[in-house]
DNA sequence: CGCATACCATACGCGAAAGTATGGTATCGT
DNA sequence: ACGATACCATACTTTCGCGTATGGTATGCG
């Protein structure tokens, strides 16, 4: 039973590394994930990250399956919720657009797509979403074969968007822009 | 005078190794760049390398510029020689749908934003063809508003697609599917 | 003919980061 | 109270790829 009250002080639980992990993965990439300044930025040292895992590898792969459990969960289950079908893609596209922590993560990823790790990941992630998107677009309305190549669009043209947003930094928009944008993908992929 | 005969044989140029590292860098990733691989490769060993290149960021950067200059010109010239303005963006989306190698590179280029070599490099070219999109969308007909957001939403398009198409797989389209999806696009993203 | 230049091979130095070995301290159960 | 377990520090070894040093061969030029 692992239940020691790690509550108590100092300790580090495996589950920290991860978060650890997670938050230096959102902000300085995947590259940049060593063990040695992982652990300065705890305040501890190797000889505690090696307790916790056996290698770099497998903290890389748990933090990336802690960040595919619980990234999307959310979201998708509470446009699920909302009961009329025309509603649910303008309020997914809205809620998607203000979100940040996830979107950085997802954005830090993207750039890391390299990574043999990351990949399968990343492809099982935006294979969901794609499905959620189709699904969104036949209850909206649209004939299979348009909902299938809407929703690739779609997730498409958010991928992107991420990429030239945060990583690239063309388009870096305003409030006021960005709204404008966000509008302007809805009237354009959103069939009315 | 640099113009000494290398036709003749067994001797590389600088634009052999800059060639060389595109291939590379499209088959295998730009993390994939080393010297000594990229030696091998060529049939020669680093002795040669460091004759022609001070260091491994000096060909980075010289492969990259070299990608930079010649992976564009060709098409955009060709889509701007078109008198008609109404026709250039179905032009264009065509055009572009059946390149491949220019694709292969850059969603290889894609997948390193990481590296800090490699992102100034994407930020010019996609701001480039952001703007080219830009204008080509204003003289389509839409308003400078409503051009800007759709020059933005069509790249970020097609910058996710490369990404869910060749790095993760995700919308493995035949010929058929992919010309499906191309034509879909069109008709969404291209004003009447 | 012979030297200079261009191109390449071989062998080595070196730094960064992963992983190992080992020992120290605090806390908890009994 | 005391031994076991959980957590961490320190010092070391290993690996890998960059860069350097230096010497070898061929080809064109004077």
């Amino acid at each position: 039973m692992k239940q020691h009250h790690k509550l108590a002080r100092g300790h580090l639980s495996t589950e920290d590394w991860e978060e650890a992990a997670l938050e230096l993965i959102a902000n300085q990439g995947v590259g940049a994930l060593a063990v040695e300044a992982l652990a300065r930025q705890l305040g501890v040292t190797k000889g505690s990250f090696y307790w916790h895992f056996s290698t770099r590898q497998a903290l890389l792969q748990a933090a990336l399956e802690r960040w595919e459990r619980y990234g999307e969960r959310e979201i998708l289950e509470q446009i699920e919720a909302i009961p009329c079908p025309q509603q649910r893609l303008p309020e997914l596209f809205h809620r998607v657009a203000q979100e940040l922590r996830t979107h950085q993560v997802y954005a830090a990823l993207l750039k890391a797509l390299d990574h043999p790790q990351v990949m399968p990941v990343m492809a099982r992630v935006s294979q969901r979403r794609t499905d959620f998107l189709n699904k969104a677009y036949r209850e909206a309305g649209l004939s299979a074969a348009e909902a299938i190549n809407r929703a690739r669009l779609t997730y498409a043209a958010y991928v992107g968007f991420l990429q030239l947003h945060f990583t690239l930094g063309i388009a870096h928009l305003n409030q006021k822009e960005f709204d404008a944008y966000v509008e302007h993908t809805m009237v354009t992929l959103i069939p009315s």
